[in-house]
RNA sequence: GCCGGAGUGGCGGAAUUGGCAGACGCGACGGAUUCAAAAUCCGUUGCCCGCAAGGGCGUGUGGGUUCAAGUCCCACCUCCGGCACCA
């Protein structure tokens, strides 16, 4: 094509024979589409200038706008090649950059390669093909689908993980990491120096586990000087139990781990199992991350799961003294107000107090049921804890009804009660939670009340919902139950009624009680049923005054049923929750606790947090289920850690000159997989001979060291890359701090900067969402970026479902070759069945972008992926639907182009009134549409419009020309070819976009609705802007409503100006 | 089990603040064009009764609020997603 600017391109004629020659066909689509791809690229129209560095050329011309980042989550370039499903987001995306870049923002949009990762480097292990080879090429055949779709990227910021100038920075920032520790006082991370100094200034003791005799600094030799810094640091080594996968080599990121047991990729069975491994301290950003949620625009769902994720619980820590002086257990309960009900402890298997409790020998009279059948405690803990370290992850997920733990042999005192509590170690507790010991409160808690029951362990019940609580109360202050006149059951009933209308509070008890006893004669004499005088709540949501649920009456029923003696007996004894056989979790009123009887949860906990507090045993405190982060990856094709161990086997930084570390070659990739989940892990980096170990000079000579052999798991790189697309290039800095203000701050405070738009699948809700957030406020913290988020607001897109084919095996079959006839489907012959699901390779239903865009052109796959439905829905592909986008461009491409000689037929007759008020009112409508990322709608009004313009001859200049600019974002191929035929000025994708005339959006006639008793009888006009007065008027002048309200006597009429008429009548 | 999201014609979906349900597209039906077909264009199309005029019913189910409910409230059903011994 030639490219003089201005000239209407004579583009090749359609191929079919006897067609139009300048007609929109598919041939013709995909023609233009390759031609203006390639001067978009030419003219480098997508360039977003910087304000600093390499790319700021340019930048003065658009200094003066807005700044607008558009992103979409870092795609994996997979060997599989994209489906439809895939760039769903990135044409979103690329719409909306196109809207803004037309709006007047200086637009960035950028696409780059998550290209470290498994996939590869299985391959290279099958096939000895090293992974980058495998990586370049898939990146560039991706590159290639992507460009074929005219996405609108500045490809200049193209990056990839695995380039070395990239990942060079992702192990810079590992070192900022590791040289940080968090610092609680002031709240955010600080340069592990700061530190350092305070240790050696005195300004702070070197406190913790690792200076268990809590020395000073001074007497500190430099091992345990070093030990002690180190575990400060945000990156740190801990030997801990991780989720070790044999199969795969590798352990894996409880993330990483399905609800199975089993590893997400490949479905191989994982273990759980100690070992050396580096770890991120994201639990000291647990509350900011939590907090901040409110700061920024994000899908309420994704907030609540990140919410739930991080697990913030409020409770109190409460120490439990171990019998015979060997320490204090610590607990963390979130219902301190239960902890008169503890009637035992438990400690998790690996809790470090185990070894020092157990004692040598079974107390006296030990139940055998706690024992296991061992002769000793310390048999019984050994065999315990082995087959607990045994058990995979997959039987301790199965096991979770059948509890099992046995007893140390030791006893705790229970601060509140005094009372003497069995020590038990049960896998049901998690040595990772809270402080890996629970205190055991069976009556109200249902895993407690589980194991108490396999093991027979008393229970005692502390909170009862406010009806039991003044039955017990009731039971248990009744001496004579023959002393009421009509009886003890029906003045049970009648007590329980008051005293729930009285509220909660036992203070009134006992003057209900006097009342109830009097009572002599109810009205109507004594009822047959006496419960019949309790109120019940029929809603049974929650528990209100006055009203009793029907579940509490029924209990009431039974407590009657059994007889005063048996009933107050098991009020006095406290066991009426085993009686009942179940936990009672939910709040009540505390029963049985002296500090607190009487109180409602709420208070109870906090009366009996500063009670605890008051005797030294105890505390309020916060736990959060989010754990640190295991950062290590036995693998090959990852991010080498820019970490040495010097000859004490410590772990020592290598200095920023010399990064980058570099992945040495190999010839084999292959981690040591195996069966036997007990083979100590091989990294194959431990094979690079001449690399893992080195002699280095880090400052004091050079001296032999050990290279770690890990390498960082694929997140790491997505942590940052939306850094990195800001200023792709620099190598003095990970970004330059000018572009990193202009494009993630702009005009906006720290609090609300970030991402302008971050596009992607909810399948990142937690994982990529919670890592970036935190290494973002790291760098935050440590002066690196100007706002506290990343992602100011996000969206996740749907998925696109397609029909996937089942045999009679349930095994998935290519849904290409299905058949289907007369209702039914058909594979080679085979009836099938179908289901709808997730496109791609799984389940067989993939359909390429590349087949519909020879089929179509990328602009009306653009428009179809629109148009489909909600971007954020769920939705599925019909590939009839798609010829209607298709037919719809062209009638567009008729109504700006003659398809006889390929001119533009635009006139510059100016437009009539009606048909410009038309047109403003849907530039109005597309601008809201487009805004808001509702590009069904858009179209939706752009293909209205069209269709009304079809019958009108010939369509004017300044209608045509909008017509196009507002088409250009979704379709900016054929918009760019229709300009150029048109007459249009460059490139229209650089064009401004329609603004509507906000004098042009009313219409002068308003069809209205009339209604009849809210039935619509009748229509009218009445003209813009007419008052209650005329609508009524108008409606009531209307012949046909005339008619049907004649006789009838008007009671109102209601008037919604501009919308309908209702009157009311009878 | 707990927490989220969603149910509208034959299909995808629209109705943004309680105000004309079904925009727009597909499909289907009828017509134009064509030797014919494809493609394209025009028209009809929620369901039921009726020759028609017209009437009735309709947004998962059952109740409620309102002049008026897809939209608000209560209870329930179904599907999808997340979490799951977290003390």
């Amino acid at each position: 094509m030639p490219t003089q600017p201005g000239s209407t391109s004579p583009a090749q004629p359609a191929r079919d024979a006897g067609a139009a020659p300048f007609r929109y066909t598919a041939g013709f689509a995909n023609e233009i589409e390759r031609a203006w791809q390639a001067r978009w690229a030419e003219a480098g129209v997508y360039h977003a200038p910087n304000p600093a560095g390499d790319l700021a050329e340019g930048f003065e011309a658009v200094a003066d706008r807005p700044k607008c980042y558009v992103l979409d989550m870092f795609p994996y370039p997979s060997g599989r090649g994209l489906h439809v499903g895939h760039p769903l987001g990135y044409i979103a995306t690329d719409i909306l950059a196109r809207y803004k870049r037309m709006t007047g923002f200086n637009v960035l949009h950028a696409m780059g390669y998550d290209a470290f990762g498994l996939p590869a480097e299985q391959y290279a292990v099958q096939t000895g093909t090293h992974p980058r080879v495998t990586t370049e090429q898939n990146i560039e055949s991706m590159r290639a689908q992507l460009r074929r779709l005219g996405l609108g990227h500045d490809e200049r910021r193209s990056v990839a993980t695995t380039d070395v100038p990239f990942y060079r920075w992702t192990q810079w920032i590992f070192l900022q990491i590791f040289n940080a520790w968090y610092d609680e006082a002031e709240d955010r991370a600080r340069p592990i120096a700061e530190l350092i100094e305070a240790f050696e200034a005195g300004a702070r003791a070197p406190a913790g586990p690792h200076n268990p005799e809590g020395r000073a600094w001074a007497e500190l030799d430099e091992g345990a000087r070093r030990r002690i810094v180190d575990s400060h640091r945000l990156a740190y080594l801990d030997e801990q139990p991780v989720n070790w996968c044999p199969a795969l080599g590798t352990v894996l990121a409880n993330e990483e781990v399905t609800a199975e047991g089993r590893s997400e990729r490949g479905d191989h069975p994982v273990y759980r199992r100690p070992m050396k491994q580096w770890v991120l301290r994201i639990t000291a950003y647990a509350e900011r991350l939590l907090r901040d949620l409110d700061l920024v625009d994000w899908p309420e769902p994704v907030k609540l799961m990140q919410r739930n994720w991080i697990g913030r619980s409020e409770g109190a820590r409460v120490r439990f003294e171990v019998e015979g002086g060997a320490g204090a257990i610590e607990v963390f309960t979130t219902r301190p107000d239960t902890v008169f009900g503890a009637t035992y402890m438990v400690l998790a298997p690996e809790h470090p107090l185990v070894e020092s409790i157990t004692p040598q020998a079974w107390p006296e009279g030990t139940d055998d049921r706690w024992t296991a059948g061992a002769k000793s405690p310390r048999r019984a803990v050994e065999e315990y804890r082995a087959q607990a370290a045994a058990k995979s992850d997959v039987q301790r997920q199965a096991d979770t009804k059948e509890k099992t733990g046995v007893f140390t042999g030791a006893f705790a005192v229970n601060p509140a009660s005094g009372a003497r509590l069995p020590i038990f170690i049960a896998d049901y507790v998690l040595m990772g939670y809270g402080t890996g010991a629970i205190m055991a409160v069976p009556a109200h808690d249902e895993r407690d009340f589980d194991f108490a029951r396999e093991l027979a362990l008393p229970t005692r019940d502390v909170v009862y919902p406010a009806p039991i609580a003044a039955a017990a109360w009731f039971l248990t202050h009744t001496e004579d139950p023959d002393a009421f006149p009509l009886g003890w059951d029906l003045a049970l009933a009648d007590f329980v009624a008051l005293a729930t209308l009285e509220g909660y509070f036992a203070a009134a008890y006992p003057s209900i009680l006097r009342k109830v006893a009097r009572r002599r004669d109810p009205a109507g004499g004594r009822p047959a049923d006496p419960l019949s005088v309790i109120s019940p709540n029929p809603g049974a949501v929650g528990e209100r005054r006055g009203v009793v649920q029907r579940e509490w009456i029924e209990a009431l029923g039974e407590i009657i049923g059994m007889g005063f003696t048996a009933a107050r007996d098991l009020f006095t004894r406290a066991v009426y929750w085993a009686h009942a056989g179940e936990a009672y979790t939910q709040p009540g009123v505390a029963a049985n606790s002296p500090p607190i009887d009487g109180l409602p949860t709420d208070e109870a906990k906090a009366a009996i947090t500063s009670w605890l507090e008051d005797r030294g045993a105890g505390e309020s405190a916060v736990t959060y289920k989010l754990r640190d982060w295991l950062f290590s990856r036995q693998r090959y094709w990852g991010e080498p850690f820019p970490i040495v161990y010097d000859e004490a086997g410590l772990p020592v930084a290598l200095p920023e000159s010399m990064l980058p570390v570099e992945l040495p070659e190999l010839e084999d990739f292959a981690p040591s997989a195996s069966d036997d989940p007990d083979a100590p892990p091989r990294p194959p980096l431990g094979r690079a001979e001449g690399w893992a170990e080195v002699t280095l000079d880090l400052g004091d000579g050079p001296k032999r060291y050990t290279r770690e052999l890990n390498t960082m798991p694929q997140w790491a790189g997505s942590c940052w890359y939306y850094l990195r697309y800001l200023d792709p290039t620099n190598d003095r800095a990970f970004c330059d701090p000018a572009n990193e203000r202009y494009w993630m701050r702009g005009d906006a405070p720290a609090r609300r900067g970030g991402v302008d738009l971050y596009v992607g699948g909810v399948e990142h809700a937690v994982l990529h969402l919670l890592y970036a957030r935190f290494w973002h406020k790291i760098l935050y913290d440590l002066g690196r970026v100007s706002t506290v988020e990343p992602f100011q607001r996000l969206f996740n897109q749907g998925y696109i479902l397609a029909p996937a084919y089942r045999d009679a095996r349930g095994v998935y079959v290519e849904a290409h070759e299905v058949e289907k006839r007369d209702g039914a489907f058909f594979f080679r012959g085979e009836p099938v069945t179908r289901e709808f699901g997730k496109m791609g390779k799984s389940l067989k239903n993939s359909v390429t972008p590349d087949e519909i865009c020879t089929e179509f052109g990328a602009d009306t796959l653009r428009l179809y992926e629109m148009y489909m439905g909600p971007l954020e829905q769920s939705k599925p592909w019909n590939p009839r639907d798609i010829v209607g986008m298709h037919r719809m461009l062209q009638r567009i491409w008729r109504t700006l182009v003659d398809e006889q000689s390929g001119e533009g037929r635009l006139t510059d007759e100016p437009a009539s009134r009606e048909l410009r008020g038309r047109l403003h009112r849907t530039i109005a409508g597309v601008r809201e549409d487009l805004e808001a990322l509702r590009f069904n709608t858009a179209i939706a009004k752009i293909n209205e419009f069209n269709n009304a313009l079809d019958s009108s001859a010939s369509c004017p200049r300044e209608v045509g020309e909008a017509l196009i600019l507002m088409l250009a974002p979704l379709a900016p191929h054929v918009a760019e070819e229709a300009w150029r035929r048109v007459g249009g000025e460059g490139f229209v994708v650089r064009r401004p976009f329609p603004v509507a005339d906000p004098d042009l959006l009313v219409e002068e006639e308003v069809q209205i609705a009339v209604q009849i008793n809210g039935k619509v009888r009748g229509r009218v006009s009445t003209p813009a802007g007419a008052d209650e007065e005329a609508h009524r008027a108008a409606a009531l002048a209307d012949p046909a409503i005339a008619r049907l309200i004649e006789g009838k006597a008007i009671r109102k009429v209601i008037v919604a100006p501009g919308r309908l008429v209702n009157i009311v009548a009878t």
